[in-house]
DNA sequence: TATTGTTATACTCTATAACTATA
DNA sequence: TATAGTTATAGAGTATAACAATA
């Protein structure tokens, strides 16, 4: 409840059409019902939260999400082209380029040429690439196991299909 | 399958280890395999899909998401400060500033004095505001029904609900 | 003509430091 | 001393246009 500087009372809860005039209110807590009814809102807040257990987590191995990413998908995919990177990712192919430029630097990838397309350049990991690739794998899936921990096996696996659901 | 360059056959799908030497892989589909067995994987694609339906939804109030946040917050909560929208919607407090700026240009909110604190200052929709968040709250309502119409009514309320027991 | 990889570049979003006025 | 709002600015992320080499 509060005063209203001219020495009424209202309620913030109250006010659901334009505040008249020059009334004034002061917001205890925040109410975020319309929002939270929203699965675009949900699922962004659920998105940050897990962000920030990866970065916790690969914190050591120095590796961004969009880094890690790529490193996974060219263990499970040896010779994967930039351009299929960037349609798995929606990453575009400009700033692709100086990621994985960044990642045959540090030694973890190389390119060797495509066997068809003269155009294309395939991604390889290196011997450090995949020692790097597997341990984050294993660190990841141990913290994300963590964060959920609260949710039951069942309870993570429909989480998993319904979020499938929604963006396939 | 796969020639390669030297001649051999190989399969990419074989590739769980790092690629020996010069040999070379054409990769036909990707295998997304690890990554969608991951919570941040999913509901960071999952994000992004609703992103794009509130974009198109939104296009012609001209609003970005976190200035639709706003003006929803503040419609449930006349008189919210700043600092509470910053808090709320994970923004930190010097990139509100031009937001809230751009909005009472646009004549949608209007700042107030704080009823109790000197320092802090109290945000209202005017009448115009009203109208707009209203309109688009209606309007974004019905597009996210229809962007996960394929999931039935159970399967919607149980997706929030596991959402928000993943973030809070 | 279309596509892959690339450069250059602009724009947006996010983060940090520091200041002022009020508590 | 701590907090709300603000300014300036740096950095990361994302976008478009255009070019050379190849299909």
């Amino acid at each position: 409840m509060a005063e209203v500087a001219g020495g009424a009372v209202a309620h913030a809860s109250f006010a659901h059409s334009p505040a008249k005039a020059q009334e004034v209110f002061a917001v205890d807590t925040v109410n975020a019902q319309y929002l939270e009814s929203l699965v675009g809102y949900n699922v962004r807040r659920a998105s940050l939260a897990m962000v920030s257990v990866f970065m916790k987590c690969t914190d050591r191995f120095d590796l961004k999400i969009v880094e890690f990413s790529v490193l996974s998908l060219v263990a499970g995919n040896a010779g994967i082209t930039s351009r299929q990177l960037c349609q798995q990712l929606d990453v575009l192919p400009p700033n692709m380029v100086g990621m994985i430029d960044a990642l045959v630097s540090r030694g973890y990838l190389e390119r060797r040429p495509h066997p068809h397309d003269g155009r294309a350049t395939g991604l390889y990991l290196t011997v450090q690439g995949h020692d790097l690739v597997e341990a984050a794998q294993l660190q990841l899936k141990s913290s994300e196991a963590q964060a959920v921990s609260h949710l039951s096996a069942q309870e993570q696996a429909q989480l998993l299909a319904l979020l499938q659901k929604l963006y396939r």
